[in-house]
DNA sequence: CTTACTGCCGTAGTCATGTACGGAGTCAAG
DNA sequence: CTTGACTCCGTACATGACTACGGCAGTAAG
């Protein structure tokens, strides 16, 4: 029975999109949202395409943008901005790769850890925390200069 | 010659562990370095222990765990609680496993979006944005509950 | 018409992990 | 003894993505 989904207030608003009222806001004075004109002293009304903005910025935050590349993102809604958008999204790419590469690294050091954690017999002490004592060098993190996912 | 690795003066300390002076005092105000008495009026010294501590810290940090979870591992440091030390580590892997999945999904996501965008041919609006427009289902996103790394 | 929700709006707070700043005290070299 | 570097301490700022609060106004149900 959700049917009319033109003219909704906020709140009807944030619900079908699945978000608080407070974000919706929030995006708002972001920039990632336009805030509908309201009628002289009364209710802003909002509309399908509104929620279907939110759900593009929730999508793409899932993918690992921020907010900000969302907004740039949002600029280039015509479509006419491949290059530009494309570019953003190997930019995004890359950043997801380096960071899958971390996490492998990560997992094997973590997973030996608790191995060897297991594997102690009689030894005195946890053998986790005797590496991570000396261990400056465990993950040698080639985690440079760039931007984090 | 910095042979000395007792008797550090803050600033000395902060470079022989790498970090900046602030740092000491802010991990000092979180818990995870004792401050060291003062004579009266004087200046606090640390030594080589200060500094194995800070590297602790680091490594771990460096595995996923946040300052909160290594206070929690710095509880354990005898090396005679390898339950809770494992238990704490074996989650951590878990919560990296989730997120290798993850980023998975999402570099298929992303390669796919960047193919398209170069594919595009003749089309009047870029795929990619286009895709985002109505990808609320992208990234299925079995993203629940848990706690990200 | 009254009452109880909502909406509107601005400001402020939260969490994590630090970084920066400013004034006062201390220490060692010259 | 003075000078300059360094320490101490508290407080404020920075970032990202919200979340909360408080007061006032419009709106819908009885
Ligand atoms: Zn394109
Ligand atoms: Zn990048
Ligand atoms: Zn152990
Ligand atoms: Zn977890």
């Amino acid at each position: 029975m959700q049917a009319d989904f033109e003219n909704l207030t906020i709140g009807a608003f944030a619900k079908a999109a699945g978000v608080s009222v407070e974000t919706i806001r929030f995006y708002q004075r972001k920039g990632l949202l336009p805030e509908p004109v309201k009628p002289y002293g009364g209710i802003r009304r909002y509309g399908e395409a509104d929620v279907t903005r939110v759900r593009f910025v929730k999508s793409a935050q899932r993918l690992g943008f921020s907010l900000n590349e969302i907004a740039e993102l949002l600029q280039l809604e015509d479509g006419t901005h491949c290059e530009e958008a494309s570019g953003l999204a190997e930019h995004k790419l890359k950043d997801v790769r380096e960071k899958m590469i971390d996490l492998a690294r990560l997992e094997a050091v973590l997973f030996e850890l608790v191995c060897a954690c297991r594997a102690r017999k009689g030894s005195v002490s946890c053998p986790l925390i005797a590496s991570l004592q000396e261990g400056a060098k465990l993950v040698a993190s080639a985690r440079g200069s760039h931007d984090r996912v």
